[in-house]
DNA sequence: GTCTATAAAAGGATAGAC
DNA sequence: GTCTATCCTTTTATAGAC
């Protein structure tokens, strides 16, 4: 996708991005040099730094973009009901929204030991947000007797990381639907919170 | 934990090779220098390619043995007993073998994208190899009706990233002992399989 | 088996012209 | 806003002395 030398475009910020956020999920941000991006963009290196101060506040942005965007778009959704139906429709949520953000959660997974520290502990932050929105449906659960779970803590990061490793084999291609999976993957999760 | 230069060791092999697998795992296999590997270990960096022909020969060779390892683990571990039985050992086995080899299991995920192609073949035919186990265990226990699951394979695939994200969090300084935490596994794996 | 020295390429980032 | 040119560092890998 290379472009004419001298060429312009009002939206070379966001294809900056979405280039680094691609090749950072398939080779790893310490593989891809700024040199690779640039030239996916049609840049030469010098022009990226018009749009980032450096590597790292590329990477973190696309990090905490993202981090943030699941954050706001799962309490958008959450609302009220049950805490059977709420964890429903955490399951089916967190299904759907990973699925079509492979290369971003990848990142936000794989790339958190290439973060500063200050970065890394703000990063770690929202993830912790995130997560805490399934222990709260599972305590309630349990408190409401709806439930039964030995420890919500523990059993919110066996049902994120089960539901998260969809995106480790899944494709639209394969014989079953996104909906199927969905299904499937909500009975397992009911199963394991000891859901009626 | 620099050597004196010149000194001698019968171990520098494997001595390369740790070195090679906690600085991979914590710093990622292409953030990783041969003199960072060279440094640690006390040596400068021709010294390292007496025992490697290259850096992704070190890579792939860390992979294979700890995929090599852990099928063959799992055969000498699985023996007989009921479908019930060897799903409990299944689960207690992952939790148990991946919690002390935590950088490897690290790496032999992570760090796939680094694998050349021929490479990356082997190493997900291992992987195939130790899924596989899994998924018989699953469709057996479906045939003598102990179990209730809609699809093995994504059962399967489903209670294997259950069990590895174990490591993501648990620390043996934590308020639950590792038997504590494959008890409580255990029960999620049992109820995600519709045992009894 | 290890060292020193070196080759040849690639890296992040900046300066200044346009 | 982009390019060209450059700085300075680091990289993998090899050669040859010891």
């Amino acid at each position: 996708m290379a472009r004419t030398s001298g060429s312009h475009s009002e939206i070379t910020g966001p294809r900056i991005l979405d280039a680094a956020l691609r090749l950072f999920a398939q080779q790893g941000y310490a593989a891809v040099s700024m040199r690779k991006i640039a030239s996916e963009v049609g840049l030469q290196v010098g022009a990226l730094y018009n749009y980032t101060p450096d590597k790292q506040s590329l990477l973190f942005g696309l990090m905490r973009e993202h981090m943030e965007n699941l954050v706001a778009a799962w309490r958008e959704e959450a609302q009220g009901g049950t805490p059977n139906a709420r964890l429903e429709k955490f399951a089916r949520f967190h299904i759907r929204y990973h699925n079509v953000r492979r290369d971003a959660v990848f990142i936000a997974y794989m790339e958190l030991r290439n973060l500063t520290p200050e970065n890394f502990e703000i990063i770690e932050e929202l993830r912790r947000q995130y997560e805490g929105e399934l222990i709260a449906i599972l305590a309630e659960g349990v408190r409401q007797g709806d439930f039964q779970v030995a420890d919500p803590k523990i059993t919110a990061m066996a049902i994120i990381a089960m539901l998260t490793g969809v995106n480790t084999w899944f494709r639209e291609t394969g014989r079953l639907s996104l909906k199927d999976v969905e299904d499937i993957y909500w009975d397992m999760t009911r199963r394991a919170a000891g859901a009626s």
